[in-house]
DNA sequence: GAAAACATGTAAGCTGTTACATGATTCG
DNA sequence: CGAATCATGTAACAGCTTACATGTTTTC
């Protein structure tokens, strides 16, 4: 299994460029080949070399610009050979583990600031996988294959979830007064009566105030599998109002990034005449909007 | 983090030579770095260089026999250091995702068949991860510390667990009708009413012949997290019986290399002079023995 | 007395990453 | 007109694996 056939398998799908490769590399997390120029274009040299792709050049103007890969005859029976292979057990790295097994040097607080720490990053990982596998546009030329597809990805925030799981369970048998202590302080709802499960956030231990506590709703929004995000304006810091100091725009540039849509309500008073037309402007867009009233920015959530 | 801190960790735990690093990692699986001298050797050199170990060594006679390494005080802290650090989230390669994902090229058996190796191939993996974790023998300096390396193990079963419980409902989508056909040639029962669950088997779509077959069994035994096997005489072949082919030793060879103790039921009339007596020899192990009475088969497994 | 396990190291090579180098096109 | 994106490559290096080289001790 190399990344030869990896892209012998893309380029069944369709023709592409090297660097459109290393583009669908990068966003795809089951394919981990982290784009990488190097390995893809000295693997598409070595199939070529074998005869498995053909290459044809496209000229802008005068110089070549671009190279086309697409499959040969034998490529394809090369493809089909390796999905027909063996198939080999997951291999997993988790050097969260490893701390764990050393762990017991650390005093109570700081295991459990460790445990949290895990729990949330295991969150945002599984926000960024929804988002990813909601852009990826899955092949999809037979009932069949959208099914498989359908089924990697499951497969994907399936494994981040158990993961999940399992560090609730290690909480709880560690903690099992502390844990929801902290939560506790956290106001927030998982609404799912509507169409779609959002998130209603009442308020929060400290304001929303930097992008890392941005990060802190997202792996929220993670873990609840919600995609909908309702902010209450008790939930937001003064430095979000004073468009000065970019709070907001770096903390709805967060939402944005893990395609979590997202409405605050905030009640006109609030309101500066410059946030106002900032808020104007954010509604345009259909990925943050600004509300006076909670039932409109509901609608407008969900519609 | 790097093979650095694991070592680090182990050091804390007791103190050790290169070689029995590298059995540990060899047989652990979330230390993920292969039993392997040249990086082992090299990082206990840095490391030493670095003054977070210290080594001793050891002459047998005159010449230099062993050096065996522990931690310093500096080693200590740069190990609770790393124990505190922020936690990645884990990283799994599964080569069988990409396979998957172009799999549609396949005909239906051709799936079928992918997906039954595939879900083999877990439940083999489960089996040897089940007994390396009862083989490790943790760390127990605290209850504390022994409740962690018990989750860890947990984690590591639960991953793979997680993922055949993921492939059983692929293949159900895919194959609704189809899926329990080959399952009923197998006619095997998990018996759970005793001290412990153990595997009955009493017969085979076709008798247990080679080491091939063998690995069957412990892959079932391994999706049914059995640690026990009960064998009766229908499932095995003549080869079996004859001694001469080796059949018998090999397949007894595998189950004791993932710990399965088993015990075959087999009337008299079926045992050669020469089997007997070899089956005499194994009874002496506590891991495969030959009864020809199914209760004291049984009473024995559970003992 | 041979084979397996214990014990320490080195050398060569593969895989994958980051960074570098260069230039065209597109978009605000 | 400057920045971002598209596009193709190369160089250097880190991490990890396989294989080699050597000698002792234990076990069957």
């Amino acid at each position: 299994m190399s990344i030869e056939s990896a892209i012998l398998g893309l380029l069944s799908w369709r023709e592409a460029t090297g660097y459109e490769l290393k583009k669908i590399f990068e966003n795809s997390s089951f394919m981990h080949w982290s784009g990488n120029n190097n390995q893809i274009y000295k693997a598409l040299m070595r199939l070529r070399e074998e005869g498995y792709v053909q290459s044809r050049t496209v000229h802008g103007g005068e110089t070549p610009l671009k190279k086309i890969y697409s499959l040969t005859q034998a490529g394809a029976e090369a493809l089909k050979n390796f999905t027909a292979a063996p198939p080999n057990a997951p291999e997993c790295r988790k050097p969260f583990l490893v701390q764990l097994a050393w762990a017991d040097l650390l005093d109570t607080d700081g295991l459990f600031a460790l445990i949290s720490a895990y729990e949330k990053e295991l969150g945002l990982h599984l926000a960024m996988e929804q988002e990813k596998a909601r852009r990826f546009g899955a092949p999809n030329r037979t009932p069949r294959e959208a099914l498989l597809w359908e089924m990697i990805f499951t497969n994907i925030s399936g494994s981040l979830k158990s993961e999940l799981a399992w560090v609730r369970s290690l909480r709880q048998k560690l903690f099992e007064n502390k844990k929801e202590e902290e939560k506790r302080n956290m106001n927030y709802i998982l609404q799912k009566n509507g169409t779609a499960p959002y998130l209603e956030v009442f308020s929060l231990p400290s304001p929303l105030q930097a992008e890392a506590d941005a990060l802190d709703i997202v792996a929220l929004c993670g873990e609840h599998e919600a995609a909908h995000l309702l902010l209450h304006a008790e939930a937001l810091s003064d430095a979000f109002f004073d468009l000065k100091t970019k709070t907001a725009g770096g903390v709805i540039q967060k939402f944005v990034n893990y395609r979590i849509k997202t409405a605050a309500v905030i009640p006109l008073g609030r309101q500066s005449n410059r946030f106002r037309e900032w808020a104007g402007e954010s509604n345009k867009g259909s990925q943050f909007g600004v509300f006076e009233d909670a039932g409109e920015a509901v609608r407008w959530l969900l519609k």
